[in-house]
DNA sequence: AGCCATATGTAGCCACGCTACCTATACGAT
DNA sequence: ATCGTATAGGTAGCGTGGCTACATATGGCT
């Protein structure tokens, strides 16, 4: 993956974590991808802002398929292996649901944190 | 604290996770308030969406008073103890920092999570 | 006396994103 | 041929912060 000549600073973890399977599942929606491809649409749909290490994502890849959300499947392209992952029914319902939370969520720390509520 | 009767579901813990010291900062910019008081804006202030545990908010506290981004004292108010939080110079800075960065994540969640982009 | 609201605090748990590694293939440049 | 980089997957272990569950204390109401 070619980065850009970077400028922008990354996302800050501590607040990207419990938003973070919302976006995968949202990536999934479209289309089926593999880890390294997730990585690079995340990266794209930021606007360059999230630029996720391997250890942050293939684990939470895991984490969904363990919870049905997600459904891998081995494949090899041009002599490499890849696992691709395709959003299941239940991920559909999942993402939906993440969806409205992360409504209901920025709304609420934008009536708190006020300035430019 | 008088509740309301319930009816909202709190705020996922992961997903404050990062948030809250911005808005802890912001509850305090218009006024000084104890940590029983700030626990009683923020469930004000969230429209009742956010019920903070204790054990979540005066750590919090110390943790921003150590930051050098409030300023706590202690005083006597009909026989109990209060800690009364202010903000500092370095503390009204920080929340003008973390307003920012607010309006960056979101809109970088928003964008990847699309569906209501 | 009992209970609730007010008020502050800590010990320890747990989840999860991170750093720092490791392995492997394809391909272009030197 | 060798090196570097992009592509592709993965894990072990750390750190952190919000949480549960508790402890302490006062004032006021019944």
């Amino acid at each position: 993956m070619v980065r850009a000549p970077v400028g922008l600073l990354p996302m800050d973890a501590d607040a990207v974590r419990g938003h973070l399977d919302g976006m995968l599942l949202a990536v999934l929606e479209d289309e089926p991808l593999h880890g390294y491809g997730i990585i690079e649409a995340l990266h794209r749909r930021s606007g360059g802002a999230l630029d996720l290490p391997t250890g942050t994502v293939y684990p939470a890849l895991r984490r969904l398929e363990r919870g049905r959300w997600i459904d891998g499947s081995w494949s090899t392209v041009g002599g490499r292996k890849r696992r691709t992952y395709t959003l299941t029914r239940a991920g559909q319902r999942e993402l939906a649901r993440r969806r409205s939370e992360w409504i209901r969520f920025s709304g609420v720390v934008g009536s708190v944190l006020g300035g430019t509520a």
